[in-house]
Formats: structure tokens, sequence, C-alpha cells
DNA sequence: ATTAATATATGATATATGTCATATAAAGTC
DNA sequence: GACTTTATATGACATATATCATATATTAAT
């Protein structure tokens, strides 16, 4: 059993309010697992019943719409926490997560959590604060679905993937996604996804090269985008 | 200056958790205020430096986008609070918060309320639920707007609108917003919603009397907006 | 009450986006 | 390596929605 104390991943979360001890106790009931690309976290409706620390690799929260597409809310990478909100609420999950990549997690159950939070106040501010900065993303997320054309958010989407996860030393998003799920994120058709990065390979605002996105044109991108 | 101890309206919202001390010393430091319908509360970008807890009436918290419209990303009505988001976060406000209806509000400010998370755990927890409920409220949102249609939106908002703020005896919506107002809620032009408003009509789902909306057959709105 | 201003309503038209069909490319399987 | 499956790409067309114009109703102002 790998030591949470030792984690460089902690840092990147609430659970950095976390002392010695209370980490200790930690590594004495997570559970660590390995997840597979594609692989279910967890899924929509279901009890958590605890949260997920992400240690590697990126997942997709989906929430699946009545015509049957798969809407993705978000990304979320190394170092964040998972099913926070459903555990806080004690409700079943909002959202499914769903693995991009293989992935290192491991789960802290609701009891250990919930102690925390009575002990430890940095801690709950931590928690607090990510939810507030989650709400104000979904709230602009939001804005955007509603005001701004497919490919203006496909723009946005593309710039947000190289700042979020970074470009491979051929330039290419690191993170690949495919069409469908970069049409799942914006919120349109796969074909109009494939249409709106063609267009934008017209103008010269992106190179594809197979499934591979390349950023050519980071202003062009921007002006369109915001 | 009014007690914060015999405000009823507190019961509905996080404040419920604070013992009786606690109330007496928030009814020395809160600042009460009449709003005038249409008056902006507090404007995306300012800082807030407290939070206001709504005694009565209701106001809509928007976004500017960039073409120029406003975006309605929810309605709080009384026994909620507004701003918590960003004392939290100690951020400037992402959203404008205006009157839709004349309102009774008072403004607590940040030193208090901050000092009640760290004494009263019932209260920090109450508010991490308040936000996590909004979170899930906005994902909602967003994968409605991402994979419904505008009609579809328009039917759920307008059973949304029934349950959250009842009728009028002559069974209208008890909360009047403009045709522009809904727009702004389901993302779509002034126009369409007009338009759509007309199809229902014409579909006998509702009645428009003037301005004024009654829901005659809410399960033709139930089968369009889900 | 009359006028001015604003909100609601509807038509005509343009545009963006979705859908269905089909082709090609890439990836997985035996 | 040949074959099957799946992903990407593009065309043709249908549909939803936005935009602009204008009419009518409602509200505010004098």
């Amino acid at each position: 059993m790998s030591k949470c104390e030792q984690c460089i991943v902690r840092e990147f979360s609430s659970l950095k309010a976390l002392g010695k001890d209370e980490l200790l106790k930690m590594a004495e009931c997570k559970t660590s697992m390995q997840v597979k690309k594609g692989d279910i976290i967890f899924e929509e409706g279901e009890n958590v019943n605890g949260v997920f620390c992400v240690k590697d690799g990126v997942c997709k929260m989906t929430k699946l719409s009545q015509n049957g597409k798969d809407q993705i809310v978000k990304l979320v990478k190394k170092g964040e926490l998972l099913g926070q909100r459903s555990m806080i609420s004690d409700e079943p999950a909002n959202l499914s997560a769903v693995a991009l990549e293989d992935m290192q997690v491991c789960f802290i159950p609701k009891s250990e959590i919930m102690g925390f939070f009575n002990q430890n106040n940095n801690f709950s501010m931590n928690v607090m604060k990510t939810i507030c900065g989650d709400l104000k993303e979904a709230d602009d997320i939001l804005v955007g679905l509603a005001q701004k054309t497919v490919k203006e958010r496909l723009a946005h989407t593309l710039l947000y993937l190289e700042e979020t996860f970074g470009i491979n030393p051929d330039k290419s998003l690191k993170l690949q996604l495919s069409r469908e799920e970069i049409a799942g994120m914006i919120g349109t058709a796969t074909e109009s996804c494939i249409r709106l990065l063609s267009e934008l390979k017209k103008e010269n605002a992106i190179e594809l090269v197979g499934k591979k996105i390349i950023i050519t044109d980071r202003n062009k991108l921007l002006r369109i985008g915001n």
C-alpha cells in the first residue's frame, strides 16, 4: 500500500491541507486502483460513497441526454478529486466518470473525508473553493453554449485543451480526444464538429494530422473563440 | 434594526444552522436594504465582500455575453443567499444580480460569515450543500442547452417557473418575466421565444393573456420538455 | 386623453446546424 | 497480411433558429 504522505499529487488538490497524522490515517483506508482507458469509474445515478483522488491520467465527466448523446461537462486531470459533489450532497452521482487514458486513482471512503471536514477547517475551505471554481466554470460554459456559435465554442475548446493539457513535441494536443468527444464537449453533432475542424484548417488556424490536432494560429482561434 | 433571530426567512437558508448568539451578533453588523424592481444588487466584476440574504422578492443572476445579450443563469428567491460563491472564492462576482421585483435584502459582511465558517460546522456544511446544489443545477442546464431544442427548453422552463414560483388566482405564472427575459433563460433570440410561445398556444399547452402565461396542459409541456 | 416609448407578435428571409448517405482512412482482429 | 470494424471526412439536403422588417398591443409620459 502506497503512502499518501509521499504522494506528490496530493499537493495539487484540497488534500494539501491535511496534516501528517491525517494522511497516515487516510493511507490506511484508501484503495488504490488502476483504471484502463475507456473504463467507467462511476456512473450517473450510482451511489459513490466517497471520493476518488486522481493520481494519474485524465477522465471525462459526462451526462447522457434524452437524445442519446453524451455531453461532456468537465475534464478531470491528475491532482483533482472526483465525486465530491455527490458525496457532500448525499445524492447519487449526477455525472458519469469515464477514463480517457489509463489512470491511477485512489478511493477514499466518505466516512474518512467527513471526519476531516469536522476536524480541519482548511481542508473544508479548500473543498469549498474547488466546488466554487467548478460552479464558476459551469456557469461560463453554460453562457457559452447559450450565446456562442459552434465554431466559436470549438475554437475556445481547442485553446482550453492546449492550455490545460499541453502539447506533444510535434506540437499536437497532448490530450487526444475523438471527434465525437470534442463534439460532446461543445454540444454539437460529430459531423458538424469535423466540418468546422476542416474549416479551421482551411483558414490556417490549425493542422490536422490524422486524429491529431495542431494549433498553428493561436491568435486566430482567440479572435474566433471569444 | 430588525432582529435576525426573528426573521422567518432565515430558516430556509444555510443560516438556519446558526445559534442564538450568532444571530444576535449578525443582527448587529448586517445592513437591511430595499431594492426596487430593476435595480442592480451587484454587478459582474464587482467585489462583493459579503453575502446578501434575500428576505423578499426575486432576482436574476445574469452574465453579459460577447454578443451583448444577457444570459440568465439562475433565479434567486426569498430565503436564499446571494454572492456566496464570489465570497468563498475570494474573487469578483462572476454574475450580476438584478431585482425582478421589489426586494428586501440584508447584507452580511464577509468577516462575519467567515467567522461562522470556523466556529460552526453545520453552517459551513449547509453552505457547501447549497453550492453543490447550484453546481448540479448548472450542470443540468448546461446539458439541456447543449442537447435540447429551444422549444424543449422553453417547455421545461415554463414548468420550472410554475413549480418554483407558483401561480396567481387566475392560474397565470406568478413570476412575470418579459419575453426577452425568458429568451435569456433558454438562450435564444426574443423573437424565437415569442414564436415558440405562440406555437405552444396553438397546441393548447398554454394560454397567453397579454404578458401573462397560463399553463393549461402540464403533461404536454412535460412530454415536450423532457 | 394624446402622444411617445416599449413590448409583443408575425412574416419573410438568411444562416447555422443537424441528418442521412457515402467515401476514405485508420485501427483492431484473426 | 487480408479482413472487419470503427473513425474521419465530405456532399446533399432538411430543419431549426437568427435576423430584419413591420404591425399591433401595452405601458409610460406629458
